[in-house]
DNA sequence: AGCACGCCGACT
DNA sequence: GTCGGCGTGCTC
């Protein structure tokens, strides 16, 4: 008797068993193949995990199979395999897990093939002077045809505004053809355009990296402008010269249309990008041509590391550091540390590069299981920014900035240079706040203030996106002194423009780049290069490039020193050096200037003297003697519910259950359980219990036991709880 | 997670 | 009288 073991998407941690659909011979199904079957009182998708010869659920119990979607498994054996095993590692439910390795509309069931749709292009010989003048929408549609000689949708057409019932009229005229798309490539060229020149740094890096030929890891620690780009592009055109295929992984906030077109001016092959706003069928075409080797060069964020490739040869990691590779809810995977698992399967090598490595990356190389190449020299030999702190103890601040600082921004600017003030808080004011009473705006949902935004006027929780109106008295005492306390982005903007009335201040946070175009508008004047004010938040530490900046001023840089996270001090120094990364250039050293109630905080100190790596040493020490992470490996077990204290007191009962069961192993422990850092949070108590262990095995074992505890608990089903393996933060 | 069943409150 | 609130149970 045959039985087909499903993973169906369900929280359920377990495979389910059906009989095969009648009239189907068992022999040749291939595990991955997706199948429709009854479950419960609905139908689902499942993926067929193996084929067994008994269940240890009664036979006259088994449903049948509906019928089958594939006929071959639209996931590869590697992807598979990394999809199941990364399900356990990260203790999420398996049906689940290789659902979401899977393209949208392979979830729901489509055909895993190309969309056969029909392109319209220009024919050959068609110009816009065969239309008479007044056939104007003919001409803008033929316009369009003309700029895209490889051919165009009609639905893509419409996205740009033409219209389509103008084609068949360019038809009849023999302006305009139709035709079905072909993926096939031929082309043998591979190169756009040359590459750069590599300084001794890059040349040494390069040549170790492209010796590689099978499995192998690479830190690509390069500083800020030491061109690890090139570095990729070279080790991209070996591996394309081989005939193989490379896989790009940058941050959310990195996967910019000038990220890929860098890819684009290089290589002459074809390239896919993976990004937030394709539709599910462009997400699976592009899929598909990665999968059948059409597409060359794969880009995408965190869910691309699920992207298959007929012919892998190369995974890059670019910012490797950045907490955006660790998805923060459900399956909680790490797409660089999957990276590192499916390059050692598929036998290839990785890259994971940055300018400020993780503590984890970075404790890797030092133990020699990483290849550690190291950049330190910036491009054109430019002298590295010079840091300083300035101590605003005794400082009288004007709208969050001090008068040194203001006479240096002063000075920078009449030199004819930029400046960027860096300001990781969005909005005018943090807080709003009775001068009479000491009354604080605060979210009802949340523990936290609720911030001030003056465009337009309203308050607003950044954490469950609550708005409000402005009151005009304080609820409390009816006094109408409320008053912003604190400086966000938009009030430094506002005070800047001020202080300066002669240079523009252009305003870069999320609020500021919401409209389409907005971010290229703000890069197109800044481009120019003349002198102005750049106030912002982390957007501007990522991505983009100003080389006309020669100023940096960082107006809190303590922001995360005393964080209740014990990355926090990680994250500020990378976030720091990211944002210095963005002054100075080959004539025009960069200065930082950083405000600081804690000019003598040692680690701040060194960092500033001594660079990254003399600080990662040091935090490495810190996390030694206190026994964190990567010294130990922990998971978080979160617990959320509407009531407080009940989250806290399941996580309690939980760990009662598994101690007096003796479930503990020797090497592993746990603290907590504790309310979570901030304990409300749109509308949710948390808590949550930190669990540790020496070694993996012990880890993985003691959460395996503990999801069994979890699913047994009658409590679980009015709390919502996850397990989180290497959580990325604690909040 | 879905989805249905089941038992209590306020409505056309 | 019923529409619908969400507690409880189940999914091969």
């Amino acid at each position: 008797m045959s039985i087909l073991r499903l993973a169906i998407p369900s929280p359920l941690r377990r495979l389910f068993d059906y009989l095969p659909p009648e009239g189907i011979s068992v022999e040749n199904l291939q595990p991955g193949i997706r199948v429709i079957a009854p479950f419960g009182r609905r139908e689902v998708i499942g993926v067929l995990i193996e084929v067994a010869e008994e269940s240890e659920f009664s036979l006259n119990k088994l449903k049948r199979v509906k019928s089958l979607l594939d006929n071959s498994p639209p996931l590869p054996q590697h992807l598979f395999k990394l999809a199941r095993w990364a399900a356990s590692y990260y203790q999420h439910p398996e049906g689940d897990a290789i659902q979401q390795a899977l393209p949208v509309l392979l979830r729901k069931g489509n055909a895993c093939e190309f969309q056969h749709e029909t392109l319209w292009r220009a024919s050959e010989t068609a110009s816009t002077d065969q239309l008479k003048a007044n056939a104007i929408r003919q001409i803008e549609l033929l316009q369009l045809l003309l700029e895209h000689p490889q051919g165009i949708s009609t639905d893509a057409l419409k996205a740009e505004g033409a219209n389509i019932s103008a084609l068949s009229s360019l038809a009849e005229k023999g302006l305009a053809e139709s035709f079905q798309r072909k993926h096939s490539h031929h082309d043998e060229q591979i190169l756009h355009e040359a590459p750069l020149t590599l300084n001794s740094e890059q040349q040494l890096c390069i040549e170790h990296i492209n010796g590689q030929h099978e499995f192998a890891i690479n830190l690509l620690e390069g500083v800020t402008g030491s061109g690890k780009t090139e570095v990729y592009l070279q080790a991209i055109e070996k591996v394309l010269r081989q005939g193989k295929q490379a896989l790009v992984l940058v941050p959310e906030i990195g996967l910019t249309p000038q990220t890929v077109s860098r890819f684009k001016q290089r290589f002459s092959v074809p390239i896919v990008a993976l990004h937030s706003n394709m539709t599910d069928r462009q997400r699976l075409d592009a899929w598909l041509q990665a999968r059948e080797g059409i597409a060359r060069i794969i880009i995408g964020t965190r869910s691309a590391i699920f992207t298959p490739m007929k012919a892998p040869g190369i995974i890059i990691i670019d910012e490797e550091h950045d907490a955006s590779f660790k998805q923060q809810d459900g399956f909680r995977y790490s797409a660089r540390d999957l990276s590192v698992m499916r390059a050692r399967d598929e036998k290839i090598p990785v890259i994971l590069g940055s300018a400020t490595p993780s503590l984890e990356t970075l404790h890797n190389a030092i133990e020699g299981r990483y290849h550690w190449l190291r950049m330190t020299q910036r491009a054109g030999n430019s002298a590295p920014p010079e840091f300083k702190l300035l101590d605003i103890r005794q400082e009288n601040l004007s709208e969050g900035l001090s008068a040194p600082l203001i006479n240096a921004i002063r000075k920078h600017l009449e030199s004819g240079t930029q400046v960027l003030v860096f300001l990781n808080r969005r909005g005018y004011s943090p807080t709003l706040t009775c001068h009479d009473c000491g009354w604080i705006a605060d979210c009802n949902r949340c523990d936290a203030h609720m911030t001030l935004h003056q465009r337009p006027p309203h308050l607003h929780c950044h954490h469950c996106d609550k708005q409000a109106a402005i009151p005009q008295r304080c609820p409390e005492c009816n006094s109408d002194q409320l008053q912003p306390v604190g400086v966000g982005t938009e009030r430094s903007e506002q005070a800047l423009k001020a202080m300066f009335p002669d240079f523009p201040v252009i305003r870069v946070d999320r609020d500021s780049t919401q409209r389409k175009n907005a971010m290229q508008e703000i890069m197109h004047k800044v481009n120019t290069g003349d002198p102005c004010i750049l106030v912002g938040t982390q957007m501007l530490a990522k991505g983009h490039h100003f080389p006309k900046v020669t100023l940096v001023a960082i107006l809190n840089a303590d922001s995360g020193l005393f964080s209740a996270d014990f990355r926090g001090m990680e994250r500020t120094a990378q976030l720091i050096l990211q944002v210095a990364g963005r002054a100075g250039r080959a004539d025009h050293p960069g200065k930082v200037l950083m405000q600081t109630y804690h000019a003598d905080h040692p680690t701040l100190q060194t960092l500033v003297n001594h660079g990254y790596c003399a600080f990662a040493q040091e935090e490495l020490h810190n996390r030694k003697m206190a026994q964190l992470p990567p010294y130990t490996h922990y998971a978080l077990l979160r617990a959320e519910t509407s009531t407080q204290g009940r989250a806290e007191s399941f996580l309690a009962a939980i760990r009662q259950q598994l101690e007096d069961d003796m479930l503990l192993p020797h090497d592993a422990s746990w603290i907590g359980p504790f309310p979570s850092p901030m304990e409300k949070r749109a509308g949710m108590h948390r808590a949550q219990l930190m669990i540790y262990a020496e070694n993996r095995k012990s880890l993985h074992q003691l959460l395996a036991n503990l999801c069994w505890y979890l699913e047994q608990n009658k409590e679980s089903r009015k709390v919502r709880w996850s397990i989180d393996v290497d959580p990325a933060d604690t909040f």
